[in-house]
DNA sequence: CAAAAAAACGAACGGTCGTACTTTTATCGT
DNA sequence: ACGATAAAAGTACGACCGTTCGTTTTTTTG
């Protein structure tokens, strides 16, 4: 039982790697399994079908993102830091050089937004969540007072995800080596208006 | 002669269509072929392989991106008018009801960024030139001295297609209803930070 | 209107895909 | 240490992929 769990635990690791490179629907058992040293019979038998694959991969890539990228900034002190943590820990994500195929919710959001099933469902309900833990952070910094009382704190989640995407696309596509100075500036002009 | 030119322009139509939806890699020749009531093999005929296809269908998509969006933008009046023309007519695209697949340029982003080809060479082209018309169009802008003399208009640019991308994800992924006002917004803001 | 040229077709190819079976090998509880 | 059970391998399948090639149909041209 427990060698079962270890070896689905590293197809899972390096899937979600492949899938940030070649999307959910380019990961393909062959090369996962050959990747692995290992067959692609018993690497399927660990789940049953590709679509589950492809659920499980989100579901790792969401706990990875969650222990990276969360946790890091909720151990920050609430408020402004807090948020700036998030923004920090966010952006490094975007260009960790352990994942150099890029960041999976990305490629999976482009991928399944006009594709129903399971995978699908998941990504935009851990987006959304995603989406109301910034706001909440940015209520935090509400309270605070670092921000202004009367701020729209979905908007400026909003915001925060488009310098992100931003971000990515010149970093990723055309390879620039100044986005991140440019989503730094955003954000704190973003910052600078909230305040 | 001319009857071939035709019927290629068909094919580009309908997989400039197809691709916003499945992507260039997932835009298949049988598919494309039975829905143009033609076969296979007449199809690929036009092209001499499935890249050249692929490329071709960007030049396509460019081509409708620089009649549909841009030239009415630069028929605007310079300055501040031709930068709101130009943001208008962009969500417009973004969601065009003829285009129910999405954007292919931001399927074709996330899907050719770490692939070389000719269809990213040209991909990257026309993306870095799409940004330099931007930061010009926002450079008349400041001739005007509708927007400040020290306004940075690369950065502006990056912002622009952020909030853009942030409305895309929105709008296809989330199938909300807000993103067109939240984008609004932030544009209303990024143009207020820049007078 | 016939000859030449272009366009479309049909069938087949080697390859890869996800999936279903059966068989072999490894792990684990007793 | 052995029998039960889980994990992995092996094989085969039908479907679809891009591509090739020879043939047929359509269009253009002199």
């Amino acid at each position: 039982m427990t060698k079962g769990l270890e070896t689905k635990d590293r197809i899972l690791d390096r899937a979600f790697r492949i899938a940030g490179r070649d999307g959910l629907g380019g990961l393909t058992l062959s090369t996962l399994a050959t990747g692995l040293g290992m067959s692609k019979s018993g690497l399927f038998a660990h789940f049953r079908s590709k679509e589950e694959l492809q659920l499980q991969v989100l579901e790792t890539a969401t706990a990875r993102f969650q222990e990276a990228v969360i946790a890091p900034a909720v151990k920050a002190p609430r408020g402004l830091p807090r948020l700036r943590k998030l923004f920090d820990g966010w952006l490094r994500w975007m260009s960790d050089p352990a994942l150099p195929g890029g960041c999976i919710f990305v490629a999976a959001a482009v991928e399944l937004d006009d594709r129903d099933g399971k995978p699908r469902d998941f990504l935009v309900a851990a987006q959304r969540q995603l989406r109301e833990t910034i706001a909440r952070i940015a209520r935090t910094a509400v309270d605070t007072q670092e921000l202004r009382r009367d701020l729209d704190c979905e908007q400026l989640a909003f915001e925060i995800y488009a310098i992100i995407l931003g971000y990515n696309h010149d970093k990723r596509l055309l390879r620039e080596d100044r986005p991140e100075a440019r989503a730094r500036a955003a954000f704190a002009r973003l910052l600078a208006d909230a305040s």
